[in-house]
DNA sequence: TTGTAAGCGTTATCAC
DNA sequence: GTGATAACGCTTACAA
């Protein structure tokens, strides 16, 4: 599409001069064209790089405004100056955490000039290194990736990484690989979900949560850990079960638990999926909560909303990840930070406790007036004698 | 990155030529310069288009192979043969529906080879607009989006039609564009709901729904009008409320309906979040489900499912949505059909009734013994006197 | 059947 | 200060 197409000598010689009107696409040849100047002038001009004549810099500026003139991405992409697009490879869009993540990596890629692709892995590898192979040949300037369950071995990344590829992983980590790094607080989050069980009169708490390999499931397990040490319960690997549970694989999965000798007074999930799951599971089974039991979960604030008020959660900040994410790769690609420390940052969760995890007060105040020995040698006694 | 970088002339020499790792990039030079042809051979050779000598063909191919060729999609567009990127831009990712409904279309667009750039517009025009224009600036070879709740003046999208530019609306479409569009059958999944609320044993169904001027809520609207006559009920546009509801709007509303001389015995909600914001409201205000009212939302499964079993609710096949519009969109880029019919696609909603909408059965077999005449004159009194 | 050259929009490196 | 020119990777008339 051509100026001159559009722009008749005639036009160009009234006063009152043509413009564009939305999405007509001009080029420097035709600023070039219209101006009698070279293209090289005009792009000089339009990048105020090399000194140039004021007069023609302002003739240039004005009819670039007047065109509309908008540089073709694609060719800067071709010249290697980068493409303003950067490569998100999520496992799952819809999924709260990973749409809610988007989001906030959306949010901040539009600030500061960026677009976004997105990618699904599906929870395959294969799939996942087909992506990053497939966003790294549309000359991403970087990538923003939370890894498949199934990924394991990350050398495909490490290869990518010391080639200078900016990458910042979010959510789903690998230690292997010593990129930054973005993750909520598990630790603290599921420590204090475990305490707060704990303070509500549980004793006997089980934690269904997702692939043991998972660098989240390990610091969840050991938020978990830490807490109960701290109030000297003892550790039951019984109690803990790890799975890509489905929908109907959360019920049975609670019936052994309840089966079990001494069975769980409270459960701590660790996602949205396992925390409705087990609030089915526990609503078809006649359990009330807190009567029977407690729930807590490790779910997104959304989703906590809809349970609301049965389900007490510590809230994943998924959109902030992702905000801090893109603010951290977008550094990277600009090299704000000549030398950005390689690093996981950590953001904080927050605990909503709802009364439903509580147990009733005049159990509480039973609680409070038995000797602590009497709690942790017949923990149940406490729960389940109501 | 030369060719001869990675593989020096030794190399060539050796009877097990040097292969490409993961993600080094080669160009036709690289496979011209080391078979000692031509570029344009290579290309041709690639495409196959021209007749080339068998054999060259298969060298060419056999060298692409080895070093992994992949064509650089950026020149591809330069050239004007397309991006095989669509640009979706949708007013909110982290929303249920949308993230749904992208999955659909990432899942169609990563089988037919196409990947998907997206765009928010957070129900802004304005920044609808800017993001139509970035899309086309990026080149995709076409768009689909969901307008902003803002938008009402669509030009610039038929200019861009006019100029040939494929585009399939979904969701939120425009009656005054001329384009494929695919929807849900709201007008359907309406009548249904309203429907099931009258079988239900109600009478005065109010219907909190979002802004009057979208297409969508003009079909459920209707749908909910095409029920109440269906079954003689009278249409009270008291009982109708529009809006933008922030969560804690809906109470309000809510309490101003309840106050009404002859208060609605049912609520019909037409987004996920007027159905959470009801729902609360209702249970704050200690109205119990179904004994005081019956609730049915117009909602994504998994909102329902979340809600469930508190939540009758005509289902919005989101995902389905998107691979349709998806599917659309590329046979249009394609050309598949010479001339594709534009037209309206309406995808089927399901209605998923959960015993919390249907009246106790006792109230349900006074309900059937009474007349006709009776239920119409005094409906309320079959519900709320239990 | 294959090679040469022009061109897509832009920038960088030269000259002038 | 400004204008040719080459280059990015690829396709495609046109020539050979």
């Amino acid at each position: 599409m051509n100026f001159s197409q559009f722009c008749p000598l005639t036009t160009l010689l009234t006063p009152l001069p043509y413009t564009a009107t939305f999405l007509e696409t001009f080029t420097i040849k035709d600023i070039a064209r219209e101006l009698n100047i070279s293209t090289s002038t005009v792009s000089r001009a339009l990048r105020g790089s090399y000194e140039i004549n004021p007069e023609t810099k302002r003739l240039v500026m004005e009819c670039a405004e007047r065109l509309n003139y908008r540089p073709n991405p694609i060719a800067l992409s071709l010249k290697g100056s980068g493409t303003r697009a950067i490569g998100v490879i999520v496992p799952q869009i819809a999924n709260y955490f990973f749409s809610q993540a988007i989001n906030g990596i959306e949010a901040i890629a539009y600030n500061r000039g960026y677009h976004v692709i997105i990618f699904q892995s599906h929870e395959s590898y294969e799939r996942e290194v087909a992506n990053v192979e497939q966003a790294m040949s549309r000359r991403v300037d970087g990538l923003l990736l939370s890894l498949s369950s199934e990924t394991s071995d990350v050398t495909y990344l490490r290869e990518l990484h010391d080639k200078g590829v900016p990458i910042v992983l979010f959510d789903r980590v690998s230690s292997e690989l010593e990129v930054t790094k973005v993750v909520a607080d598990n630790f603290k989050g599921a420590f204090a979900a475990t305490e707060h069980l704990i303070q509500s009169g549980r004793r006997r708490i089980a934690h269904l949560t997702i692939q043991p390999w998972l660098s989240i499931t390990q610091e969840r397990l050991a938020g978990y850990r830490a807490a109960l040490e701290k109030y000297g319960l003892t550790y039951d690997e019984n109690l803990v079960r790890y799975g890509t549970f489905g929908p109907n694989e959360v019920g049975p999965m609670v019936d052994e638990l309840m089966a079990l000798p001494v069975a769980p007074d409270a459960f701590f999930t660790a996602s949205d999926r396992l925390a409705v799951g087990c609030l089915t599971a526990l609503r078809q089974r006649n359990l009330t909560i807190p009567d029977d039991v407690s729930l807590i979960g490790f779910t997104n604030l959304n989703v906590a909303e809809l349970l609301s008020p049965s389900l007490s959660t510590v809230v994943q900040p998924a959109q902030e990840i992702g905000q801090v994410a893109a603010e951290r790769l977008i550094d990277l690609i600009e090299r704000k930070h000549r030398a950005q420390p390689v690093g996981t940052v950590r953001i904080a969760t927050e605990l909503i406790a709802r009364d439903s995890t509580r147990l009733p007060e005049h159990i509480m105040a039973r609680l409070a007036t038995a000797s602590p020995e009497d709690q942790k040698s017949k923990p149940r006694d406490f729960v389940l004698s109501i």
